[in-house]
DNA sequence: ATTTTTGTATTAGCGAGATAGTACACTTGG
DNA sequence: CCAAGTGTACTATCTCGCTAATACAAAAAT
């Protein structure tokens, strides 16, 4: 649970992932609170404003609920986080075909390069 | 040729990919003059001295060098351009998994996405 | 010779993302 | 009742990549 961002990356939209990704996977349970805002970003060594910029995003997409001075909530319904997860995926996906494709590898070499893959 | 560069991105790495594909791909020789720094950034649209960021990193590679006063060169080894090709993929495909397992898929599920995909 | 073109350097400013500090109103637990 | 904790809002500051506007010296072209 103790999870750090990566700082190659924007941290909102890491928060934002972590978050869907724990939901989708059962990780976090429907009407389930999550740490405050300001416990959460103690936690991750971020800004509050920066965990509360990501809560933010997370209930525009339905995928979190506030209440007013209580706190952050799982969404009832996990479908939303598994949709935008589904998205995410195919995006990054397609961004990854087209960086490749700008260093010259076409689908295909992209393909055998991702099978050959070992960590 | 007129190509422009993705506004998704910072400009200067896309710079220094494209030219080290186009001396990896053979599309530039070896010895051949680049556009000056001020030329190439009409044609593209930026502002010249993203370029001249561009070409400085591109010459501490080794992928390129500039004569004073005249400009700038391809090497006379594109090894160096194939080197630094297989490098970027090889660090974009590790962050790739590293972003999906993010996202909850594992190695296998990646590859399986990977090898069912159409643009 | 003189003009143009070149690489190179300097300084300033912008915008996005993150940080920092503070404040307010309201719920909750004691 | 009251103190602590909460979501929320606001302004200011910082960093980084990029933009912008110059300026200079030297090679090349005329």
């Amino acid at each position: 649970m103790p999870w750090k961002p990566n700082k190659e990356r924007a941290i909102c939209p890491q928060i934002y992932e972590r978050i869907c990704r724990e939901i989708a996977l059962g990780e976090r349970q429907a009407h389930e609170r999550l740490p405050s805002v300001r416990e959460y970003a103690v936690q991750i060594g971020v800004n509050p404003n920066t965990v509360q910029h990501a809560f933010d995003l997370l209930g525009q997409d339905g995928v979190l609920y506030a209440v007013q001075n209580v706190g952050w909530f799982v969404s009832a319904d996990n479908t939303i986080a598994l949709q935008t997860l589904e998205t995410l995926a195919t995006e990054k996906t397609a961004a990854f075909f087209a960086e490749m494709s700008n260093l010259g590898l076409d689908a295909d070499a992209v393909k055998a390069r991702v099978k050959e893959w070992n960590v």
